[in-house]
DNA sequence: CATCCAGCATCAGCACAGCTTACGAATAAC
DNA sequence: GTTATTCGTAAGCTGTGCTGATGCTGGATG
């Protein structure tokens, strides 16, 4: 019989690459993992690893079974929600994950009606960068997290992973002037100094992607990751940036948004499998709510776009 | 996470009823059964089994969460089937069960041609009484197994098992004069002293059941479970006795055959989701030429019936 | 009704699986 | 050559999970 903690080391393996990787995501030391998944190998009777330079490779079977691996997550973490869906009910804590502009919007109405229909969950809300949100939710440190994929920003599908698309919102260009009717407004931009979110973080990987079609890379002059202090650089005429849509909530006065046809995809994600599980899907149902009432009570900034 | 193997314990436990059972099977003590189970619930945060007099039952979330159990057991096991089959290839040990009949007829050819196409396995035989074949294979004693199922007898499917048919036969009716012609040759038999297996096995089940539909209880004057023995006894006129197709292979002079209507299938049986590991594979392909090889070169004994 | 026994839970004690720390070997980067 | 990674092995320790003993409950028996 395999086991299953060690499948999960063996998957996490296949993500990372590396057995340190591996040992430092799941806060093991890497002996720890070095023998697990050497245990592995002698429960599956087949080498899983090779050793390839300093580091390790999976062998062919060692790929086979970490695709199983996948699904034995998967229909355990099913179990775990029937379980739950058909004894507790909806108790207990659950883990949300969200990035900051949400976190702001269209999370707190959700978590009020989450807590009024459904008092027995002990709902925690952490911030946590979307870059860092699929190890958080598959590691279990998170059960459901808010996550995007932007236009220009491949979002690779994660086999651990599902997820259910909330809301396309379209990405502005935050500028102080105007930019020139007919021409694109990013390549407008191509001379001015640019205002990106932290490096290492989405945001600031999708204005370069960005700027890189137009055909240049942006020269960066300020890091925020807020909005609302990205809006007021751009007021005092520091530079431009690119802002989502929720992210422009009240715009300060010499703000000019351009809609640009870029957008984000926002999408809520759990372990996969954990989709029937009631807490999940109840938080779901009251991020989508949410959403709903926010589109159909908000004006879109897009009245004040060019 | 929830504890794979707690939920064998789980899934046991709705098997067979009492937790001193699961223990009995499974090797353990009734103690360490219990407080794996209490922590299985722990961990599900979910009351799972409930005190029903001195014993216990399943709760509804216990029933749900033990109908996941085989879906992860059986996803496991395909698991173990992919790694072996794409890593290993075809070693290791592999253990058959087959009941004696079986052992003497269709399983050595099979094992001559496994033996000779995959040298790597170590292939090992017990013999086994049908009945105790389910838990056996599930409990990982033995990797393929040998069982029937007669009209007559409930054949109740086992979740945790998956099996494939390999033959069906006639059942006989042995007696040391023939029966009338025109009536059912089985109730021609009331009066008569009767020849069964054991108590407590399918051949013994098979044959009362028989007699029961025809409108009486036989009356067992001898217990033998090995046919040859059986057809010895009927030759010397000690009783009349039902025999499959596969127990007569030579009948001494005095034995006249009686096809009668009932029928046993035998298939292969093997853990769920193992139907894809090599070895099993080969085994169940190898059980079919062997059947195959018999049907085309044997005269069937039906050629003696009337 | 008193007794007996089957079945389960709890407790204490112990063994082993599995973790950490420390160290060494191999390789890539500089 | 030197240094920094990365992995594996050895030694030691801790906690999980097992056994065996004990007590409790509820059905069976006379």
């Amino acid at each position: 019989m395999l086991d299953v903690r060690k499948l999960r080391l063996l998957r996490e393996l296949a993500r990372r690459g590396t057995i340190a990787a591996v040992a430092e995501a799941l806060a093991y030391t890497a002996s720890a993992v070095s023998q697990q998944l050497s245990a592995l190998e002698r429960e599956a009777g087949v080498a899983l690893l090779a050793r390839s330079g300093r580091g390790v490779v999976l062998t062919p079977a060692g790929l086979v079974l970490v695709e199983h691996a996948e699904d034995v997550l998967a229909v355990l973490e099913r179990a775990s929600a029937a379980v739950a869906e058909a004894g507790g009910g909806l108790a207990g804590p659950l883990r949300i994950g969200a990035f900051p502009t949400a976190a702001r919007t269209i999370l707190p109405a959700a978590l009020v009606e989450l807590a009024r229909r459904h008092p027995g969950l002990e709902l925690r809300v952490d911030e946590v960068d979307p870059a860092e949100v699929p190890d958080a939710v598959r590691g279990g440190e998170l059960d459901v997290a808010l996550v995007h994929d932007y236009d220009f920003v491949p979002q690779q599908r994660d086999p651990g992973l599902d997820s259910e698309p909330l809301l396309t919102e379209a990405m502005f260009l935050a500028s102080a002037r105007p930019p020139e009717v007919g021409v694109d407004p990013i390549g407008w931009c191509r001379d001015l100094p640019w205002i990106l979110g932290r490096p290492d973080t989405l945001c600031h990987l999708v204005a370069v992607r960005a700027c890189q079609v137009a055909g240049f890379t942006p020269r960066v002059r300020h890091h925020a990751d807020d909005f609302g202090t990205v809006l007021a650089l751009v007021a005092a005429g520091l530079g431009v940036a690119m802002v989502p849509e929720l992210g422009v909530g009240d715009p300060p006065e010499g703000v000019v948004l351009t809609r640009l046809p870029v957008h984000r995809r926002t999408q809520a994600a759990y372990r996969a499998g954990a989709g029937g599980h009631p807490a999940v899907a109840a938080c779901v149902a009251a991020l989508r709510s949410s959403v709903a009432a926010r589109q159909s009570s908000h004006a879109s900034p897009s009245a004040r776009s060019r």
